[in-house]
DNA sequence: ATAGCATATCGATAACATTCGATATCGTTG
DNA sequence: CAACGATATCGAATGTTATCGATATGCTAT
């Protein structure tokens, strides 16, 4: 209990779309423009653009221009660290928040 | 490339709001009732009850009726699949979509 | 400097999400 | 069976997201 959670609100969003989820494996074996992205999607090139923003601004995705090219590449320690987030609210752990519950059984558990 | 992303944006969406991440999070080293667990935030009992129903129809928590009351525990096996997925989504792997790209360079990499 | 390609931004729209208070349902207990 | 406590559902208000076409910006060659 007391994560910063709501800064993970905004990475899981970024990944919370089916569009952004097939970019995100597109990019796990290696670099791409934009316009090969593109192509392997069913999308207008404004939408895709707004869609690599939300990845870069959550840093899952690094951008870097290449000329006139953008070329992506997948943050490997930005989605190592929304797992290891992940894991770690779902761990048990001490001072949990349930174990202050009024209600708790006889068992330990809440209720 | 070609995960079931469809079913996955069911669950990441799920996870991808604070006050369920803050409920995954309470239930990680027990069961609670939905009174312990609306005592620990501050919405209302309504906003909970949607909640609540958010996370158990994507299964990430399991509910079973106790009398008047609702019990919920986490579903660890739904939180450890989703974990999977997205290893699995953010690992190189063979047959990569971004191998049949058109403007790769000299390196092997797109673009 | 200008024409052309790649990408970003804007403005509109439609769909979806979150919240609440009010009310309904459901189960328990007197 | 009536009253009560716990939870669910409804309807409305408000905010957020995804999408597109049109247009702007920014680079690169010519």
């Amino acid at each position: 209990m007391e994560y910063p959670y709501a800064d993970y609100v905004l990475v899981i969003k970024a990944i919370s779309d089916e569009t952004r989820l097939k970019i995100i494996d597109m990019l796990s074996c290696g670099e791409m423009c934009a316009c090969d992205i593109l192509e392997g999607l069913s999308i207008s090139q404004s939408t895709l653009s707004y869609h690599m923003k939300i990845l870069s601004e959550s840093a899952l995705v690094n951008a870097v221009r290449d000329g006139s090219w953008m070329r992506y590449t997948l943050n490997k320690e930005k989605t190592d660290d929304v797992i290891a987030f992940f894991k770690g609210i779902t761990s048990e752990k001490e001072n949990c928040f349930c174990k202050k519950c009024k209600n708790q059984k006889p068992n330990n558990q809440c209720c």
